[in-house]
DNA sequence: CACCATGTTCCTTG
DNA sequence: CCAAGGAACATGGT
C-alpha cells in the first residue's frame, strides 16, 4: 500500500496499538527482508525490547525500540515495498501466506506481509542517509527544489521519483503532481520555469497533503485476509464515492480527464508507467 | 502464455 | 567521477 501517504497513515495506525508493547519472540519466515541484518542480529536485539516511538521518513517507518534494561534506544527500519502490509492479528488468526516476520507481543501478533517480499525490516539505516528533504516539512524548499532540478536532465516525471530530491513521492503521486501543475511528464527538469518550479512545488504538497486526508477518514482493517487496495482502487465496498475522482489521472489510460474531456495517455518512462492529460499537460 | 503492478538497489553504459 | 537506463529481486492479477 506504499507511497508517502499510505505509510503515514500507518504509522499513525500503528503508533498507539504498539506504543509500550513488549516484544517476546521474532519469528522470521524470510530471512532477505532483513538484509544486510541477520535473524540472530534481529532477535538478539528484539526480545524482551520495548516499542517507543515510531516515525515516518518518506516512504520508510522508523520504529524505536528500547531494549530490556537499558536506556540506549535501538532503531529498525521498516519498508513496505509494492506489496508491503504490517499490522497486528490476534494469535488465533490464521497467518498470511507471505508472512515475512512475526513479532510476538503476547497477546496480539505483529506481522509484517510482503507477497513479493519488496520490503524491508532491518537494523541497515542507510538507506535513510539518501533520502531529500520531507515534501510536507519546512526543509521542503522551492529555492532547493529549483536547484536540484537545474541540475538534471532527465524527464521531470522520473526526476520526481528520485528519492534523493524530495522523500516519498511515488509512480503514482508523481503522475498526479505533474497534471494538478499543468507540466508534461517528458519535459526535462532543467528546463522548467521558475513558475513550473512554484507550481510543482505546491502541487506535490496538495497531492500528499490531500491523499493522507483522504485516508485519515478510513478505519484500516487489520483483519487477516484483507486485501489493501485502500488508497488506490477504493477496494472497500460502499465507498466508491468517496474515492471517486481522487486519484485524477493514474490508471486512467483511455478515459475522460476530469478536466478537459479528453483522453488520458499512458507512456512508458524508465520502465514505469506515466500517466497524463496531454491537454491540460501541454508544457 | 503475455503483460502488468504502489519500490529500491545494483550494474552497465556512455 | 557522474548521469541515466535497465535488470534484478518475487509473486499475483488480468
Amino acid at each position: 500500500m506504499p507511497e508517502l501517504p499510505e505509510v503515514e497513515i500507518l504509522v499513525r495506525n500503528l503508533r498507539p496499538l504498539l506504543h509500550r508493547q513488549t516484544i517476546r519472540e521474532v519469528q522470521v519466515r524470510r530471512a532477505a527482508v532483513l538484509a544486510p541484518t541477520s535473524v540472530a542480529q534481529l532477535e538478539t536485539a528484539l526480545v524482551d525490547a520495548t516499542f517507543q516511538e515510531i516515525t515516518r521518513r518518506g516512504k520508510f517507518l522508523r520504529f524505536e525500540l528500547r531494549a530490556k534494561n537499558s536506556r540506549l534506544p535501538l532503531v529498525v527500519l521498516g519498508h513496505l515495498g509494492m506489496t508491503g502490509r504490517m499490522f497486528l492479528a490476534r494469535k488465533s488468526e490464521p497467518l498470511p501466506k507471505h508472512a515475512a516476520v512475526i513479532l510476538d507481543l503476547g497477546r496480539r501478533n505483529f506481522i509484517y506481509d510482503d507477497p513479493r517480499y519488496f520490503g524491508r525490516l532491518t537494523m541497515d539505516l542507510s538507506s535513510l542517509e539518501k533520502l531529500g528533504p520531507e515534501p510536507l516539512a519546512a526543509d521542503f524548499t522551492i529555492e532547493k527544489f529549483a536547484r536540484d532540478l537545474k541540475r538534471s536532465r532527465q524527464p521531470i516525471k522520473v526526476k520526481l521519483l528520485d528519492q534523493a530530491l524530495v522523500a516519498g513521492v511515488g509512480n503514482i503521486y508523481a503522475s498526479e503532481a505533474l497534471f494538478r501543475a499543468g507540466i508534461a511528464p517528458r519535459r526535462a527538469a532543467n528546463r522548467l520555469t521558475l513558475a513550473q518550479v512554484n507550481a510543482l512545488h505546491r502541487a506535490v504538497r496538495t497531492v500528499l497533503a490531500e491523499a493522507i486526508e483522504s485516508g485519515s477518514t478510513i478505519p484500516l482493517n487489520f483483519s487477516a485476509g484483507h486485501t489493501d487496495g485502500l488508497f488506490y482502487y477504493g477496494s472497500a465496498a460502499g465507498q466508491e464515492d468517496f474515492y471517486a475522482e481522487r486519484l485524477q489521472v493514474y490508471d486512467r489510460a483511455g478515459k475522460a480527464c476530469y478536466h478537459c474531456g479528453s483522453r488520458i495517455h499512458r507512456i512508458r518512462q524508465a520502465a514505469r508507467s506515466t500517466f497524463y492529460c496531454a491537454r491540460c499537460q501541454k508544457k
